[in-house]
DNA sequence: CATTATACTGTATAAATATATAGTATATTT
DNA sequence: AAATATACTATATATTTATACAGTATAATG
């Protein structure tokens, strides 16, 4: 991240200010008259400048299609992304999948975890995991038999039980009659294990 | 707060999602392209129904002026008590019946609630409610047919669905064809309820 | 039975907005 | 000395956008 000059910040902080009062990104215009500006293309100037230093972003064609780059990790608070669909091969935190934000204790299961899954389908019914669940996942490479796992087999993101029966071979198993085991020779296929469940939300 | 319609959820869930991807709030074309409206009428009318009702505000003229109303600001949380087995007799939040406490955020459910309830027995279990899991219960009387009450009947407590049947009859359902429905007329059985599940939680 | 709320399509348009172009001026870097 | 970045004014315009108006249809309410 490059220098920001003094009237750069100025206008970066009059933007999350404005977004901070309403809700949304100010115009050029409201730019100008927060500042004095008497052009638009002062602050549009000065918002390339800063998309281009890159503090933030523009939409382009998008009115107030503004939005300020924080890649500061907030972490270390306890706000845990709900990731919806995940897209085939994106990786799975990237904020495209993020559905929005909650905010969890730490610890709350027991565990420590690292994202909400929201549940599509019924393949773990009988394990009480209903369609729109939010599984707390915790992203770990040591699984036990019976654990309940998130794997990703070629670009399909699934939810069973994991039992391993034989060296190279991995049962994933629905607890729902109407859904049959996946048997996954590792030889053949390439199965990634994202995490496993650790706990779970229900929104009525 | 007036009721929301799950259409107008919906909608402002689709709010909520865009301004989590993009940073600024969607224009009318863009929710009607999300939820696969063909006129930007649709999008209008709903964004009305949601300011009349207090979801969100609209500064007029403004494009993409929506701003969504969270009067959760209070995302601290708050102690909540673990219920187990309730005494026959005994008020439910006697602190003889409180198994332990757990810091959970206000507002976690979409819903204010009371107390998280241990649940006992596998009676709710095709409603997805397993032995030992966590209901978020609201201390409540105004019921829906189809809510899942916590109920006491004469001094015995059980999780059930709501069923008003006639004026003076309520099925109490399970969500297992083991069990059977508990059919209560309320002229010869007392009947108390003591709120509904809004929530559920299971710590693995 | 009339009214109101919900849930849409389709069209139109005034106003809001991004953005390009043409200048002026100063400071910094190569 | 020339090129580049900063920091603005002023004007113009195509596009985006909010929003009104005219309909259709269904469910709920008093």
């Amino acid at each position: 991240m490059k220098d920001i000059t003094p009237q750069q910040q100025k206008v970066l902080d009059c933007i999350q200010v404005y977004i901070n009062k309403t809700g949304f990104p100010p115009t050029r215009a409201d730019i100008c008259r927060e500042l004095g500006f008497k052009s638009p293309n002062s602050a549009e100037t000065h918002l390339r400048a800063l998309e281009k230093k890159g503090f933030i972003s523009i939409e382009s064609g998008a009115s107030r299609g503004i939005s300020i780059n924080n890649p500061e990790i907030n972490n270390e608070g306890s706000e845990y992304p709900i990731i919806g669909l995940v897209a085939a091969g994106s990786p799975t935190l990237a904020s495209e999948n993020v559905e929005k934000v909650l905010n969890c204790p730490k610890g709350f299961f027991g565990s420590d975890f690292d994202y909400f899954l929201r549940v599509k389908g019924l393949s773990m019914k009988d394990a009480g995991i209903m369609e729109d669940d939010l599984l707390a996942v915790k992203k770990t490479q040591e699984i036990k038999n019976g654990d309940i796992v998130i794997a990703r087999i070629e670009d399909e993101v699934t939810v069973k039980y994991f039992q391993r029966s034989a060296p190279n071979k991995v049962h994933l198993k629905p607890a729902n009659e109407e859904f049959s085991d996946i048997e996954v020779n590792l030889e053949e296929t390439e199965l990634y294990i994202e995490g496993k469940s650790v706990g779970l939300i229900r929104e009525n």
